[in-house]
RNA sequence: GGGCCCAUAGCUCAGCCUGGUUAGAGCGCUUCCCUGAUAAGGAAGAGGUCGGUGGUUCAAGUCCACCUGGGCCCA
């Protein structure tokens, strides 16, 4: 075999501009696309991308997501499973007419219909493709190997026909319903809210809180002169008054209270009588269930509410805040209207569905309900019946995207009954593989346990239109298709847009009474749209060959997002899934924790503390950004993201693993290294077999750690090889490398071959530019590209976990010796003749690993403690507290204090004599002692963990001589260097030094010459001797 | 108001499940060493009341309770 040499790569590298080359190249070569195509027929592994809502400039939140997307799909190629990545657009929705409307500078729904429907949805089809681009940027930069052209759009119109049919799957069942509920409504975006919109909009609100006095007109308690005390911190709402609700169980104080001279008489739940001030006397307790049906008269009287205004009983009134009576309004409130219902009592609501009082209401007619509370304090106050007013902070729920404060409000919606497949979804979530395990049993499982009805309809317009046409007699249709709306039409409509207001043009008449059938007027929650997506990505069932497609990829093995998804599309595509397949469509769901900024703060516009990616990636380069999201603390928990966390990135991990890589060829080349002359394993070195070992170990760890999507674990055992190789293996190796020693080049090629495909998922860059300088520049028959590549296998019989343990010691052993070097000031260029050991298995380690040892301490000779004379030793002892407190319990402390009393060289050596030993009246073994071992005086010692290393300091003028030629090769080399050589150059060297070491250089010419590559090596006494150490100078000269 | 998660060095994080008496790593800082991977490598030092309070225990960063602060979710 002939195998090509290799040739150098310059240890400098600028990793962005790197990226763009490596970017060009896959594009040109297609790399992505052979990497899917070439596992084609290979058992899939589905992943579903979650479809960013293109409403805004992607932010560094996008990129975390994106990279764990993009890993374990890698990955999964790289097993050779078949891995489709179909990219995808949530099109629909409140965001984009937001964001379209801010454009526009609309300000609410009767703006948008002056301008037309059909015109404000085109704006908003065009700003969705406006930011899809900006999306694409950013994914195509990061790496993320995702298929654009494949990509679904959620407002296709095969995607909507798709979503069609799952919609009249559900209605069929007869779980897509229209109901009237009291919700949560947007008066400014005039639609209701979903629960899971609801959720991410709580904010924290100072309203005015105010108790008010109810007088009390029927019975004894009229009698008394008593009013009822009434909390509410919505003071609008008092203007629909209906009701006053008590609990039937609770007791009720009348209590007379005087505040200067001023009587009065008022009703609260005793538990609340801290509410009142003054002098406070109770006059007697009533149970809650015999103040059912006193009358009382309202404080407001601007609208005529028939036959009401009594105190009704509510299970739901509590005595935790307030006074324990609570007013009622049923159009703005579900418990409210739920408990008036009960007796009959009117719903009345005076607030139109812009959020502003009718403008027949006196006082506030007109006025936006939440700016009304002023007007009606002033009111109540002027009428007497304002008890006290204090401002009170509590969480309000918003908008979650125009920030308009919410209204609860009873209003007709359509609903999936998504309460009557609970059951169904809780057996499906058992069967989910959650990342972390903790959400399926916690947050999720809560939520599903909790599980209310979904709140589907919107009365927006850019959404994909309810697809249920309704006549006069409310008799309905659900259609599945353009096709079949086209049927019952008459007309050919398949190309019709399947959106407002094109739809609702569509009439027909009903086949049961022969009126016109009419669409509803709702669009859909967006969030169902992407819960749709693993059969509407395929334009399932109506596409032909989607059926196929859409079986061979369900359910996903495999999706990821960040936590906020738990109610989001976690839950729509499981609920979705279950109602239409009766399975969810996940097996395995990666739940990611949120990104912060560098302060620990949520990563928000309005704080301005945004990382914008591109720059972030055009800085640092995205391996590092990725490498950082990947291993940088755990995947699930918040993490912060700042410039200097990212750039300890490249400088650890990314620039060793170059800088080996780089230090590699530069030796392989200068030495004509090639591949074909690499040796049998059994035929190299223990340093190889350890290294070899070390690797092998590693692609177990790290295959194992993928497969579990535990990113953090496979980044720590590859930044720990990287630290071994680098540090350990190529260091104490560098001497066989400058001698072209092909059994050290061929494993550490090997090594660098298997380290760069383990890597590459994480890092796709770097390690495809290595790919393609180092790899395939030395073997042209490997793949075309790193991606391209079988995962490295592990070959068990290469560990040998006793070699690894054996040169984990060594480096233990080195770390003492450096550290006892350090501290006696000699410097380490130094040689030293002799030094001690104690460690636990140095006798059996083997002759290379003590010949390390002793090179990197330069020291000549090393020794076992134990073989040293005895009065060299000092044993001391601790007591392990561990074992003792096993078996002695709460008498270690006098144990203690009995072993440090005993002399401890006496008890080790009864110890090692006989097994056991008494210390006071206990008897005790040698593993009830922490032993140590140090060297007497005179001595340099190091100790650590029971294990130690002392040296011997004392020099010889042998010593010393040895020192000083040592000292003179460092000096040339450094000098080879400075003035610009090359490591293969042969040189001439003439020197000059001081009187003191003339001989000692000139004796050891040989090995001077032969280490710096010297053909010449001749004393010039005209060169001036230098002001350093030994006075040495030298002139240096190609030879 | 309720649930879950988090709090350890100036910074980023291990350790906690399974308690053991000098609490670790990396970065940063100071000093020193080494040097043909050199914008690297090594050693030493400064820097911690392990968020607070109480409890269990011979022994608590670790287990329990409460509190404080932060995050996410729910209302």
């Amino acid at each position: 075999m002939n195998s090509p040499k290799m040739r150098p790569i310059a240890a400098a590298i600028d990793l962005p501009g790197m990226e763009r080359s490596i970017l060009d190249f896959w594009r040109t070569n297609s790399i992505f696309e052979a990497s899917t195509q070439a596992r084609e027929g290979a058992q899939p592994w589905t992943f579903y991308e979650g479809p960013p809502t293109a409403n805004g400039m992607p932010g560094t939140h996008h990129i975390e997501a994106r990279v764990f997307k993009d890993v374990f799909p890698r990955y999964q190629t790289m097993k050779g499973k078949y891995v489709t990545r179909k990219a995808g657009w949530d099109c629909h929705g409140l965001p984009v007419e937001i964001a379209v409307e801010k454009e526009l500078g609309f300000t609410g729904k009767g703006d948008i219909e002056k301008y037309g429907i059909a015109a404000f949805n085109d704006k908003c089809r065009e700003s969705v493709t406006r930011h899809v681009d900006a999306f694409t940027t950013m994914t195509n930069r990061m790496g993320f190997w995702v298929d654009f052209d494949q990509a679904y759009w959620t407002m296709a119109p095969e995607y909507v026909e798709s979503v069609w049919w799952s919609l009249k799957e559900i209605w069929k069942k007869g779980l897509l319903v229209q109901d009237h509920r009291v919700a949560p409504y947007c008066p400014r975006c005039g639609t209701g809210l979903s629960d899971h919109e609801l959720a991410q909009g709580y904010e924290t609100v100072t309203d005015p809180s105010v108790y008010v006095r109810f007088p009390v007109t029927s019975g004894e308690l009229a009698d008394l002169g008593a009013a009822l005390l009434v909390w509410t911190t919505t003071p609008w709402t008092l203007v629909s008054n209906t009701a006053v609700a008590v609990h039937p169980d609770v007791d009720y104080a009348v209590a007379e209270v005087v505040v200067e001279e001023n009587r009065e008489v008022l009703v609260v739940a005793e538990a609340l009588l801290s509410a009142l001030s003054g002098e406070v006397k109770v006059l007697k307790v009533i149970k809650g269930r015999d103040l059912e049906r006193v009358t009382y008269k309202r404080p407001l009287d601007l609208i005529e509410i028939p036959d009401s205004h009594f105190i009704v009983l509510a299970t739901y009134v509590t005595t935790e805040d307030g006074t324990g009576l609570v007013h009622q309004s049923p159009a703005f409130g579900a418990d409210d209207l739920a408990v008036c219902r009960g007796y009959g009592l009117p719903v009345v609501n005076p607030i139109a569905p812009d959020g502003k009082f009718l403008a027949d209401v006196p006082l506030v007619g007109g006025v936006f309900f939440k700016e009304a509370d002023k007007t009606l304090v002033k009111e109540l106050k002027s009428r007497g019946v304002l008890y006290k007013h204090q401002p009170f902070e509590h969480p309000y729920p918003h908008c979650w995207r125009c920030h308009t404060a919410l209204i609860y409000y009873a209003q007709p919606s359509w609903y999936i009954r998504t309460t009557s497949i609970k059951d169904e979804l809780i057996r499906e979530n058992n069967k989910t593989n959650w990342h972390p395990e903790t959400i399926k049993t916690g947050r999720y499982g809560d939520w599903l346990n909790n599980n209310i009805d979904w709140a589907l309809s919107r009365n927006r317009f850019w959404g994909t239109p309810l697809p249920i046409w309704r006549c006069e007699d409310k008799h309905e249709v659900c259609v599945d298709s353009l096709a079949e709306l086209g049927a019952l039409a008459g007309q050919e409509l398949s190309n019709l847009d399947p959106h407002r207001p094109f739809v609702d043009d569509i009439t027909f008449p009903c086949a049961q009474c022969s009126k016109e059938m009419n669409r509803v007027p709702e669009v859909i929650d967006c969030w169902y749209d992407s819960g749709a997506m693993p059969f509407a990505q395929w334009g399932y069932p109506h596409k032909p060959g989607s059926v196929e497609k859409f079986k061979a990829a369900y359910p996903a093995d495999f999706i990821c997002e960040a936590i906020d998804q738990t109610r989001g599309w976690f839950y729509t595509l499981m609920t979705i899934g279950t109602l239409v397949f009766d399975q969810s469509s996940y097996k395995s769901v990666l739940c990611l924790g949120h990104i912060l900024d560098k302060d620990g703060r949520k990563m928000s516009k309005h704080l301005g503390n945004v990382l914008e990616p591109i720059s972030l990636m055009d800085q640092h380069g995205a391996d590092a950004v990725r490498w950082y999201m990947l291993a940088a603390g755990s995947p699930w928990s918040a993490r912060r993201v700042g410039h200097d966390a990212i750039s300890d990135v490249v400088r650890k991990t990314l620039l060793t693993y170059w800088n080996t890589i780089s230090f590699h060829t530069l030796y392989a080349e200068a030495s004509g290294f090639e591949l074909s002359q690499s040796p049998a394993l059994k035929d190299r070195s223990m340093m190889d077999k350890w290294i070899i070992s070390e690797l092998n170990a590693l692609i177990q760890e790290v295959d194992k750690s993928y497969s579990e999507f535990d990113s953090q674990n496979a980044g720590k055992a590859l930044a720990r090889f990287i630290d071994d190789l680098s540090n350990w293996y190529v260091r104490r190796s560098r001497r066989r490398f400058w001698d072209g020693d092909t059994a050290a080049l061929a494993t550490l090629h090997e090594c660098l071959v298997s380290l760069t495909q383990l890597l590459s998922p994480m890092v796709p860059f770097i390690t495809e530019h290595v790919w393609q300088e180092l790899v395939k520049v030395a073997d042209p028959s490997v793949a075309a590209s790193v991606h391209l590549t079988d995962f490295p296998i592990a070959d068990p019989s290469r560990i040998n976990l006793e070699l690894n343990a054996q040169v984990a010691m060594t480096r233990r052993v080195v770390e003492l010796g450096r550290s006892a070097r350090a501290e006696s000031a000699i410097k380490i260029r130094q040689p030293l003749q002799r030094a001690l050991i104690s460690a636990n298995g140095w006798s059996t380690l083997p002759t290379d690993m003590k010949e390390q040892i002793a090179d990197e301490l330069n020291v000549i000779d090393l020794a076992d403690i134990a073989d040293a004379d005895g009065d060299l030793v000092d044993i001391s002892v601790k007591a392990n507290f561990k074992s003792l407190g096993a078996k002695f319990g709460k008498e270690v402390q006098d144990i203690a204090k009995a072993i440090a009393a005993t002399d401890p060289t006496e008890l080790v050596k009864g110890l090692r004599k006989s097994g056991s030993a008494k210390v006071g009246t206990w008897e005790i073994d040698l593993a009830d002692l922490v032993v140590t071992e140090v060297p007497k005086s005179g001595w340099m010692v190091a100790s650590h963990d029971g294990e130690s290393v002392a040296l011997d300091l004392a020099l010889t003028p042998e010593l010393i001589e040895t020192g000083n030629v040592r000292e003179v090769i460092r000096f040339i080399q450094e000098r080879r260097k400075s003035d610009g050589f090359e490591i293969s150059d042969r040189i001439k060297v003439r020197w000059n030094a001081e009187q003191s070491v003339l001989s000692a250089i000139s004796s050891a010419k040989a090995h001077i010459s032969d280490e710096v590559l010297a053909l010449e090596f001749e004393r010039d006494e005209t060169i001036a001797t230098s002001d350093n150490e030994l006075g040495i100078e030298v002139v240096l000269k190609k030879a």
